[in-house]
DNA sequence: TCAGAATAGTGATCCATGTCACAGGTGCAT
DNA sequence: ATGCACCTGTGACATGGATCACTATTCTGA
């Protein structure tokens, strides 16, 4: 478990033994199960979590109860309410379980701790950050630019698995359309 | 203009003299007029951009010659197709200057020099690629749930002084709509 | 193993927004 | 000063997608 996390951030910087082990240290690990939530809206949001195994959903639900999602994070995936994380504030949005999951957290002290004594590590957190801001703009221009029968057809395409991993209605969420229109696409 | 550089900087991080020193040989100096793109689609990313003043789009234009504004860049803001800047590839964006626009460059030899000889530039840059991406991510949320009038309303409260400076065409462009459509939300 | 809950497909209807067309206003350039 | 390009508003119409309602199927937990 700890060779994933290890090969994970070595796929963007190397790091020596000694290096890694103080990472570790600052790291936990949790389980959760199927449907359960790692935080909701409202609560404070106190770590980051990378994924290990399983799935997860961020979800914001509106006014009107309906659900949407911001994103899915599968393994090899960071994810929490980053705004709220960063802010030390109350999430906005929410973190749940689309399978029984298991992941590594890591608080923002320790983040700032790795950041400040481990500069490779700094550079690690730099890289993701950027690759996670060109996605979320990629993103944004698909939403601007594409049809919800293209975007699901991309979504398809980039990540095949996640068609047997999630439900219909789950997709739809993320696509930003109703279950119902989504159904439509492929018949 | 250094010093609007410098203490846009030590909003985040402490420089001292001769580390700004070192970050300001590292950046250049460009102007450009009103409707002059900066780079177009197609084109090799050679620089990341921080307005210093003037007005700029980034802006994605599609298969039927639809332009969407994927964000402005005000004064103190950067801006680039980081996806391309990131990667030494093609643009698949363009950044053209709403009004006569002055910027500092940062080529990405710069931006690496800096990240690994000035540890608080790092930590900088980290700063800001955090904030842009949950900027990002609020942006994904905002066109996920709320409708054009919302956003408009929203943009306009965050902005106001856009309204002043670009045509009701690019805020359509920049919050999904027609500019027909944009034009019947306040009428 | 069985009942209730998710999940998925589909018909009917309605509405927001896109598209096309035109006209008036403003400002820039020769 | 004149003319042209751009910006803006608005009417008419088309349409994609939302919403509501119902049914069939699959999953799941006591």
């Amino acid at each position: 478990m700890q060779e994933k996390l290890r090969s994970h951030i070595e796929k963007i910087v190397r790091l020596n033994d000694e290096e890694f082990e103080l990472v570790l240290f600052h790291f936990s690990i949790a389980e959760f199960r199927k449907n359960q939530f790692i935080f909701k809206e409202g609560e404070k949001v106190k770590q980051a979590y990378y994924v290990v195994s399983g799935l997860l959903k961020l979800l914001y639900t509106d006014s009107s109860a309906n659900q949407h999602i911001i994103s899915f994070a599968m393994e090899d995936w960071w994810e929490s309410d980053f705004y709220a994380y960063f802010t030390q504030t109350k999430a906005t949005m929410s973190l749940q379980c689309l399978e029984k999951t298991t992941v590594y957290c890591l608080s923002l002290e320790s983040y700032q701790h790795l950041c400040t004594h481990i500069p490779r590590m700094e550079r690690f957190f730099l890289q993701k950050s950027n690759l996670g801001f060109i996605g979320s703009q990629q993103r944004i221009l698909s939403l601007l630019t594409t049809s919800a029968k293209e975007r699901y057809e991309q979504l398809l395409e980039r990540y095949p698995s996640l068609l047997q991993r999630v439900s219909k209605t789950q997709l739809a969420a993320y696509l930003g359309v109703s279950r119902e229109t989504l159904s439509r696409l492929y018949s």
